[in-house]
DNA sequence: ACAATAACTTACCTAAAAGTAGTATAGTAA
DNA sequence: TTACTATACTACTTTTAGGTAAGTTATTGT
């Protein structure tokens, strides 16, 4: 291990360097969702790959989980402050996307 | 497949959304790295995963390949004008997992 | 009584990612 | 002639990601 070149781009890539992970945060910057609106933003997930992500998100404290005791079920997702703090960077990778596409 | 909620973010992750790449952009930041040395930059990656890495990079236009005709090899990886233009959302990540790592 | 509902969870399987170790290259220095 | 260099490729194996399909829950509407 080099830790001369430790970097905490390393520690966020942990965090959100996945596939799925800066998408589901992304639909969450307009506020909460609960959970089928959510996945149903994020099409190409599955529903194993879903449940997966938000609870990793959640375990990290990116976002929130609220349960409503009804029937049948409702669950909601927020981002928590950690989860908002990434809103700049959410929306400039969209951005970036965006513009790149025109080329 | 729900159009209606496609978001150019998805393509941004398709293109940089790996667990190396942004690492290896990053370390591209301050100027053209040769193989070796920007391999040592990120400790953790395998000489496969490197070597993979970089090729794709290359093959989306985000970093150049530089070969001299020398023995020993000399390869060198500079950033393309489009991985440039990842620049603020790189540091960005490395600024954000920095400010997180202090709570 | 029974189907429908939303949000999972689990078991099982395949596909893709990643690690390991070995090989090739072609000069130069010993 | 042998070892060393930096870069990369390959075959092989392991690990992880991901998909599919089925089951679970408790209430409400038929």
């Amino acid at each position: 291990m080099n830790t001369d070149n430790y970097c905490p781009l390393n520690y966020t890539m942990n965090l959100i360097g996945s596939k799925w992970k800066p998408l589901v945060l992304f639909h969450l910057l307009e506020g909460p969702l609960r959970s089928g609106m959510l996945q149903k933003k994020v099409p190409e997930i599955s529903n194993k790959m879903f449940t997966q992500t938000v609870r990793e998100l959640e375990k990290d404290g990116l976002i929130a989980r609220k349960v409503f005791p009804v029937v049948p079920p409702k669950v909601e997702y927020t981002l928590t402050a950690r989860g908002k703090s990434l809103e700049s960077i959410l929306k400039a990778l969209d951005q970036w996307g965006l513009e790149d596409l025109k080329k």
